[in-house]
DNA sequence: CCCTAATCATACTCCTTGCATGTATTTTCG
DNA sequence: CGAAAATACATGCAAGGAGTATGATTAGGG
């Protein structure tokens, strides 16, 4: 095998992150081995252990990545609403529609959750932060209830991603969306503050 | 070692679950070997595929028998309540509080979620199903807003499941289970219909 | 009393992970 | 600029785990 020049060295890392995420992807964590991710890229296990330190190490770094660029894509989302609530709700319905991607759903969501107990200090934590900060500032500005903000974020992201599987689970996905957003529609209007 | 008697041997089964449940609640799925087990019980690997066919078949046996004991726990619960409302609550509260036993925590909701993608038949689709029939009742009595039960089930138990991760996250559990509960009854106040 | 099927034990095979070691390239520095 | 050190891989090896094949033992029926 040919040595690598120096640009290519730094590009390393980054291909194999790519390489891993589709294969994770499709295979899910546990039916992937090592010398499966060799043979898709051209590296040995040499390079991946060099990089990653291990397996979960390799899992880790992509749902990192994943989790930076959803979160980067919501905060798109949230920025363009018009006022807090309704940038609340719109982050809410991107995050449903995002969680329907084989992506996040095989790997953020199911082998992520399994794999990475509590050694990854975000996974999907960054994601519950930035609801909770949301939750935190409408409650604040007296638009939604008091009540704990983490307790908050944590049942209402948890709802997310189940409904997210639910829909994924049947024939035809934007009947069942639609209606997941219904559901949470109802749910979402009893953090209101009564009137 | 010794032959066991007719006895004995239908025990067997129920025996090895009972040592799986253990084993898998203390150490996890992935880091427990079949030697492990065999190892606890006192009986081989020969023993264990027989009955289970893979360790995939014993983690979804142990799951079946986790789910109708707490689905059986569960349902005491509701058939006290006053009315159906009541009954509903109170089944949401009470999945919270077992979604906090390491046993369920682990196995089904960490483990079972990864290995059985869709394998299982029911895994936890068939306490979401008990949800759903309720949810179902209450709608068609007018308690609750029209929406999609199953898209409100899941919800519903996403958030519940999540939100049991977060209060044992903490240290506190009794403060973070309070908080959880106020969160959860301001969610499903959403879902009755205006007055 | 023998025969068959059920129930378990044991001995393998194959695969995977992680590590240890080797090698080439780059960087650092006197 | 040249050597030493660090970096970025490649490769071979050992330990362990899953699953299977096959053998042994017993229950139960005719």
């Amino acid at each position: 095998m040919v040595r690598r020049t120096r640009a290519e060295m730094e590009e390393t890392r980054a291909t194999r992150l790519a390489t891993a995420r589709r294969v994770f992807t499709g295979h899910g964590y546990a039916d992937t081995s090592m010398d499966d991710l060799t043979a898709q890229a051209n590296l040995t296990r040499g390079a991946l252990y060099y990089h990653f330190g291990d397996k979960k190490g390799l899992l880790a770094a992509v749902v990192e990545q994943i989790d930076a660029e959803t979160d980067q894509r919501r905060q798109a989302v949230s920025d363009t609403a018009e006022d807090a609530w309704e940038g609340f709700r719109g982050r809410c319905r991107a995050y449903l529609e995002m969680a329907l991607e084989p992506e996040i759903q095989r790997i953020v969501l199911r082998d992520a959750r399994a794999v990475l107990d509590g050694t990854s200090p975000d996974s999907q934590r960054h994601c519950i932060q930035s609801m909770q900060r949301m939750i935190d500032n409408l409650i604040r500005q007296g638009i939604v209830a008091e009540a704990d903000p983490q307790a908050l974020a944590s049942l209402i992201h948890g709802g997310l991603a189940e409904a997210a599987f639910w829909i994924a689970d049947g024939e035809d996905g934007s009947a069942r969306l639609a209606q997941a957003v219904d559901a949470l529609e109802l749910s979402l209007r009893g953090l209101l503050v009564k009137r």
